[in-house]
DNA sequence: CATGTAGTACTACAGGTGTAGTCTAAGGCC
DNA sequence: GGCCTTAGACTACACCTGTAGTACTACATG
């Protein structure tokens, strides 16, 4: 009976797009489809009837729900952001990678728009790193 | 021979299976249908003809070309390995961070598999960076 | 009450992806 | 020379994504 992949175990990762609605449910904690519209207005010219379609879908994915008042649907997010980062840097660590942390490293640094500040709080970051390692 | 005009299309991600197709071809240098089918046969058990497919697509894309060789096709890549993963690393620190490289460092720094060896490395790679920003 | 209006649900469609079956041509083997 | 094997071409198909039109319903307002 069962003709598709089970994919169902994988850590799903979002579209830009899909991030897009959620950074706008994070954001405001709830809001209706009209709100998320509002949102995303200045970002990506939608119809509203797209951004309730997007919603719709993220819903059947368990990653948000909605409870009904009054005439409205109000949409809440079910992941939390870090969650959806966090997945997404390690899919791209793994399946670009292959899990070495630090050539995933090197790539970063090469962007052209580090600055002084960036590299000052990695390395900032790194000694914490240290310190949970050892202790 | 510029097949890359510029770089005013940003579509130039890959997904995982492609991304392991390719890989099979930078490593190969060059390499015929089954060649690559063999190649990928240890992490992904898919039929040739699928992989006949995912080729083709990416020859449609102008990711690979082939060559004819008697009976056989002969693929090669026609992106390098660093550019994918470049784009990459950019797509997600742009719709993931933002741009926020230390926000993205620091996520990459909290997987579980980072070890002093790694550590040391990004040291280092930061110090590089330094004397390039400074120089 | 009639009607515009806001706001959702339902439906649709094209393009990409994962996956593979079938058809066909080119060679190799007796 | 006829048949099997091999390799690719062509075709298919379900699912996901981006995007939106249309239909329906409850509400405000005159």
């Amino acid at each position: 009976m069962n003709a598709l992949p089970d994919d169902s175990e994988r850590p799903g990762t979002v579209t830009g797009l899909q991030l897009d609605v959620l950074r706008a449910l994070w954001r405001a904690g709830e809001a209706t489809v009209t709100e998320v519209h509002a949102a995303l207005q200045r970002r990506r010219r939608l119809a509203p009837t797209t951004v309730a379609t997007l919603l719709k879908r993220l819903a059947s994915k368990q990653l948000v729900e909605h409870r009904q008042e009054g005439r409205a649907l109000v949409y809440r997010a079910l992941i939390a952001e870090d969650e959806v980062v966090r997945r997404t840097v390690d899919e791209v660590a793994e399946q670009v990678f292959e899990g070495d942390v630090a050539a995933f490293a090197a790539q970063l640094l090469r962007r052209g728009d580090v600055n002084q500040g960036d590299l000052d709080r990695i390395r900032a970051l790194i000694e914490a790193r240290e310190r949970e390692l050892e202790g």
